[in-house]
DNA sequence: TTCATATTTGCAAAAATTCGCAGATAAGGA
DNA sequence: TCCTTATCTGCGAATTTTTGCAAATATGAA
């Protein structure tokens, strides 16, 4: 198989895993530092075991990796520079009224790339 | 609902868009210029009628605009600079054997990046 | 008009993903 | 040991995506 198709192939596995709001706001959440489980469930609103199933997906493609502490389990990207690249692509988002959804883009931005 | 929520559901949206072995072929294909359908179904060896289902949704989300000439069909990307943005994102693959798929990689970045 | 080429559209089966929930593990404390 | 907290796993139903194929449309040439 030629090199393009395998690696198309092995993109469209990344892009795929990274194309879900959970995940993406995810990823965001460990940009800078590694968090466990039920600290990132409480920061996005969701079931832990939602947010442990989608830390197990990442996981088996290697994305995040995980460290045991006790019985609290921390995760934390294996290549952080995935993230600012996800915030890159917000520049390429077709928004119906950019003014107002413009400002929501902004602010998200900013959210995703402060310190 | 928070603008977190709404970003991050638009962007998963056209990061699974992007997802797809065969769409990413023909985002890449048109880095450089507008083709013809029957032009990119050679070029990525694909049924035709597979190449215009997946520009009728690139088309739907606006990543490429269209140009019609006689019977033919021209499409170009929208924002050009997604194509660079996806070979970005080679970096993050995670091979098994880098030697090996290391090799593939490579090839294809510099398919995708020469002009 | 008739024919050939280029492309699109509609549809249904197959495949993959998402999601919630129940139960299983694992660790630490009483 | 028993209990509690933190997390994981398995599973099935609902939903979405993918794919091939047949038919429709559009354009230009004969």
């Amino acid at each position: 198989m030629p090199s393009q198709l395998i690696v198309s192939k092995e993109l469209a596995e990344l892009l795929k895993l990274i194309a879900h709001p959970d995940r993406l706001r995810l990823i965001e959440e460990l940009r800078l530092d590694e968090k466990d489980v039920s600290n990132i469930a409480h920061a996005l609103d969701l079931p832990a075991t939602r947010v442990s199933q989608h830390l197990a997906s990442l996981k088996a493609h290697r994305l995040v990796q995980e460290r045991r502490e006790g019985r609290n389990h921390f995760y934390r990207l294996t290549r952080p520079a995935i993230a600012a690249w996800i915030v890159e692509a917000l520049e390429f988002l077709d928004v119906p009224s950019p003014l107002e959804d413009g400002a929501h883009i902004d602010r998200v931005r900013e959210l995703w790339t402060e310190d």
